[in-house]
RNA sequence: CGGGGUGUAGCGCAGCUUGGUAGCGCGCCUGCUUUGGGAGCAGGAUGUCGCAGGUUCGAAUCCUGUCACCCCGACCA
């Protein structure tokens, strides 16, 4: 491709919208331009890495032998109805009506699509296990659309699903589905890790998520350097730290005037906010419920949300009027001792003894408050882990992470297949139920992580899978016929040997095409300039600061062995 | 949805406080010169000042409403 015929147009200046390096790379770069809030059209450069990622998806997932299809995005509402996701997703999902006021939706995600497929296509044991794949639009309003693809409205993903007689078949299914994840992102080079999941709204009983370490990721992990075990900071178990049991006191009133908040009374009492237990008021639905946690940590909304059967939505902190009603107190003086509404405690806070609590009474807390002097509804673990507390594998400290979700993988057993009748005929003709799982890559926020991951002050430095481009050729002055022709020459000869090549014709100062090149992140560049006459060359790897003056042979030679190189991957398994 | 902020040329911004009919840099077009890290000179095009009302002789500027976008929190690939 010749760049002065390319529709690429590059930024000088940061777009004052975007936040992230990625973001900003990406319009910088020409690869994409937003329409509205979380919807982006892709521009021919951009398109190009992204066909790559899908390319690399669908090898490996050929390879792990799941079969692709396609499904509509257009999906009409009644298997959504059967689920009972079509009231699960709210305003989440993009609802319309055709002419005849038929309800459809833009599919947010195809597990009872799938379902329904299966249930019509398999009816035998004799064609399970079976696992299929598509890389197809999906469509969720969400609630804030952020950092451009990585969370946006309109985002293409790959989603597989597998049906499996039993749950020993799910294990083999899934761990295949496992490998070839791995095998994907190692092939984009990411550094990821892969973390135990909640599996929320979609159901099931284990996940695991596969996230890109990155400082702008909205998730937070916890791994542990010592054992390698990774959970997602909403999982992640908590380790109750060993604190010194002490004989229990008579709890007693004290006077906190205005000391509402855990600083304010760490001020007032001149104590650790390890020997307070903050109780606060939720509202799980319509209910009101107080959750208690040690002073100086944080409550896991969906630790509790789980424990409470109720969907995260419908949690949410109260606001002050009902903790006023429920507690006859301000803000900040709620306590378990005498409150008339479920208490669910903290397995920390069970450990502990002669701490501080609220007293349901404005300015006052109690103080020497132990396990005697109140029930509560539930001890469990509920909240979230941090940086330095105890491993729940192996107790040494752990660390914690951001990252960016690129793919989630679900064990869902019979949540859908129950739902919509999804069955199969064993060996003795019953019908059995079969057993799922689903598996999802974001294509479009996989490409924005390889660049979170892969660039410098000057632009992107795309590996070489997910490169538009494998070589950019920089003619420095186009006006110059040797350096033109040789130019032109070294295009078609890294052509002719099927590498995929773009060459700066365009009659601009070297400067400019060394910044674009640059910016947009081309591995390999072969700069033809003053001796050119002499067929010599100069060889730079986008990645590198070395600059080798080599034949324009040599240069070609290198390139394309260089390539295959980098192209290389080794099956392990 | 709650909190904060911004809408002025393709991009980045000034102008608004104190109303007088729109400007800067980059980009774009033409010509000449230039050609190894975002060139120089000369000339040129581009704006319903987000939208709708209102106040006023007069509104980018003041008032009201509305929409869009961005950031922070609750959701997910």
């Amino acid at each position: 491709m010749k760049l002065s015929k390319m529709l690429l147009k590059t930024l000088r200046e940061t777009p004052a919208e975007a936040e992230i390096t990625s973001h900003q790379l990406m319009l910088r770069a020409g690869i994409m331009r937003k329409l509205a809030a979380g919807v982006y059209s892709f521009l021919p450069l951009g398109l190009r890495s992204l066909h790559k990622v899908e390319q690399i998806i669908r090898e490996e997932m050929d390879a792990a032998g799941a079969q692709e299809l396609l499904m509509s995005a257009l999906l009409p509402a009644e298997y959504y109805q059967e689920s009972g996701r079509w009231e699960v997703f709210g305003p989440e999902m993009f609802r319309l009506r055709d002419r005849n006021s038929r309800d459809f939706c833009l599919g947010p995600t195809h597990e009872e699509i799938f379902t329904q497929t299966v249930k019509g296509e398999v009816s035998s044991y004799r064609q399970l296990p079976l696992t299929l794949y598509q890389i197809q639009t999906k469509y969720r309003d969400e609630r804030r659309p952020r950092f451009g693809v990585m969370r946006s409205r309109e985002f293409i993903m790959k989603d597989a699903y597998s049906f499996d007689r039993d749950e020993a078949g799910l294990d083999v299914s899934y761990q295949n589905m496992y490998k070839a994840y791995c095998r994907v992102f190692d092939r984009l080079g990411l550094d990821y890790i892969v973390v135990d999941a909640d599996s929320g709204a979609m159901g099931g009983s284990g996940s695991q998520e596969f996230m890109v370490k990155s400082e702008t990721g909205e998730a937070v992990v916890a791994f542990c350097p010592h054992c390698g075990y990774a959970a997602n900071d909403e999982k992640a178990e908590c380790v109750p730290e060993a604190m010194a049991q002490e004989e229990p006191k008579a709890m007693e009133k004290i006077y906190t005037p205005n000391a509402g908040t855990i600083e304010e009374l760490v001020e007032f009492l001149g104590t650790d906010s390890k020997h307070f237990a903050k109780t606060l008021i939720y509202m799980a639905g319509e209910k009101p419920v107080a959750v208690m946690v040690r002073g100086d940590r944080e409550v896991n909304e969906t630790k509790l949300a789980n424990l409470l059967g109720i969907n995260e939505q419908d949690l949410a902190m109260a606001e002050a009027n009902v903790v006023t009603e429920v507690t006859g107190a301000r803000v900040g003086f709620a306590g378990p001792v005498g409150l008339n509404i479920p208490v669910y405690c903290d397995k920390e806070v069970a450990l502990m003894s002669n701490y501080i609590v609220g007293a349901n009474e404005s300015d006052y807390h109690f103080i020497n408050v132990n396990a005697k002097d109140f029930t509560p509804e539930v001890v469990a673990d509920l909240r979230t882990i941090e940086p330095g507390d105890a491993c729940p594998k192996c107790g040494k400290p752990v660390d914690t992470t951001r990252g960016v979700e690129v793919g989630h993988i679900f064990k869902l057993g019979k949540k859908y297949t129950e739902a919509l009748d999804c069955t199969y005929l064993d060996e003795n003709g019953k019908a059995q139920t079969s057993i799922m799982g689903c598996y999802g890559i974001g294509v479009n926020r996989t490409l924005a992580a390889v660049i979170e991951q892969y660039s410098d002050e000057n632009g992107i430095i795309w590996p070489v899978s997910a490169a538009p481009y494998q070589v950019i050729v920089v003619p420095v002055n186009m006006a110059n016929e040797e350096q033109a022709a040789l130019a032109e020459k070294i295009y078609n000869d890294l052509r002719d040997q099927g590498i995929e090549v773009l060459m700066d014709d365009r009659d601009e100062r070297p400067g400019v095409k060394f910044k674009d090149a640059d910016l947009i992140g081309i591995p390999v560049r072969i700069t033809v300039g003053k001796k050119a006459s002499e067929n010599m060359v100069e060889y730079k790897l986008r990645k590198s600061q070395e600059v080798h003056e080599i034949s324009a042979d040599q240069a070609i030679a290198d390139a394309c062995a260089w390539i295959a190189d980098e192209l290389a991957f080794e099956r392990k398994d």
